[in-house]
DNA sequence: TACGCGTGGTG
DNA sequence: TCACCAAGCGT
């Protein structure tokens, strides 16, 4: 791919004017965008990843009313920063900002850095989060190319690479490197990201709304339907398990921390076991679980019902039991908790699930 | 490079 | 109903 070739009859300058002015006058309100401050940029760049503006908008404001700074992130306790992150997914998002913030406290003094090579080594900042950061809060013009930036340029420049590919990310930023906008990068690459968002979108875009269309090749060529080429990945895979919800005289309940890392890191659950001894019934699977793995003598009463949770790569089938526990016991990663400790734990949405049908149930 | 990592919305 | 999607990163 020559980017000479590619960017000889394209106008560029005309281009960054369509893009920016329709930015200035059609961007969403949004709460990220009241101001420039670098921490609030960031935060928010971190939670959309791969993730809905619309799903973001609360969580952004409860984040920042409760952490409204690097020093007050810096200082939480991880729990606490985890129960925030809540429901919001990819959990190692939440716990690896927590550790940038940290060093950006310890290390520059609490200012969030303004170049390449400091910002990018940062934990949880990739090549986009990068240049999302310098551009929107510092006016840098570095590219900052997500999924919407190859949609749209790959639309407007006719460009048939694979997005699928990691590699194809590389051929985007040189392009945009020479297109975007020196004097108002932040408005550039947001107006494609918002442009990708609300006009240029995967399915059946808008293209008699769009503010670029007389730039845009494919649209000319009327081939918006068939770009970008995405391959596609493979399915998921099932994993069936068996969850105990076990109480004991005082009505506290059992609970286990899920390990540092891997899926759903950290986070906590209701004792659980996955099921491939299939001679055992899953109430006999649980409680020799309890038993032997934990030692702990639990007595397993009612089936409750199954809990399917759907996760981006794999299929959670989970059989619900509810039971008693007698006595103490010790020497174990499992706790009795109350109800007001419980409630300030962060749970996956799957085991979330879990309780509110124990508690219809009860 | 390919895969692991969440969740809720959509056509 | 279900495959696919949505402002990626770490390993």
């Amino acid at each position: 791919m020559n980017l000479n070739s590619l960017l000889q009859t394209f106008s560029t300058v005309d281009f960054q004017n369509d893009l920016i002015e329709w930015f200035s006058k059609e961007q969403r309100d949004l709460p990220w965008r009241k101001d420039q401050d670098p921490y609030k940029v960031w935060v928010s760049e971190i939670m959309l990843q791969q993730t809905k503006v619309d799903t973001v908008i609360p969580y952004f404001n409860s984040f920042i009313e409760q952490f409204p700074n690097i020093e007050s992130l810096a200082n939480a306790e991880e729990e606490r920063v985890l129960k925030a992150w809540e429901g919001l997914g990819y959990y190692s998002r939440a716990r690896n900002l927590q550790a940038a913030v940290r060093e950006v406290h310890e290390v520059y003094r609490g200012v969030v850095p303004n170049n390449v090579k400091d910002i990018s080594s940062l934990k949880g900042v990739g090549p986009y989060t990068t240049g999302a950061i310098l551009s929107i809060a510092y006016g840098i013009p570095e590219p900052a190319v997500d999924g919407n930036v190859m949609r749209v340029l790959s639309r407007i420049l006719l460009i048939r690479e694979d997005i699928a590919k990691p590699k194809t990310r590389k051929i985007f930023e040189e392009v945009i490197r020479e297109i975007i906008s020196k004097e108002n990068p932040s408005f550039f690459n947001q107006g494609l990201m918002e442009l990708g968002a609300i006009v240029c979108t995967p399915t059946s875009p808008s293209c008699l709304l769009c503010p670029v269309r007389e730039h845009c090749r494919a649209f000319h060529e009327g081939e918006q339907n068939e770009l970008p080429v995405k391959t596609k990945k493979k399915s998921t895979k099932q994993v069936n398990l068996v969850a105990g919800v076990f109480f004991d005289e005082k009505g506290n309940v059992l609970v286990q921390q899920r390990p540092e890392n891997g899926l759903l890191a950290k986070l906590w659950e209701f004792p659980t076991v996955e099921r491939v001894v299939e001679l055992e019934t899953p109430k006999q699977q649980l409680q020799r679980f309890m038993l032997e793995e934990n030692g702990i003598n639990v007595e397993v009463e009612d089936y409750i019902c199954d809990i399917q949770h759907v996760f981006s790569h794999l299929v959670w089938n989970i059989n619900v039991y509810v039971g008693k526990v007698n006595g103490t016991f010790e020497n174990s990663t499992i706790k009795a908790v109350s109800r007001e400790k419980q409630e300030l734990l962060p749970f996956p949405v799957s085991h979330q699930n879990i309780w509110k049908e124990v508690q219809k149930y009860k």
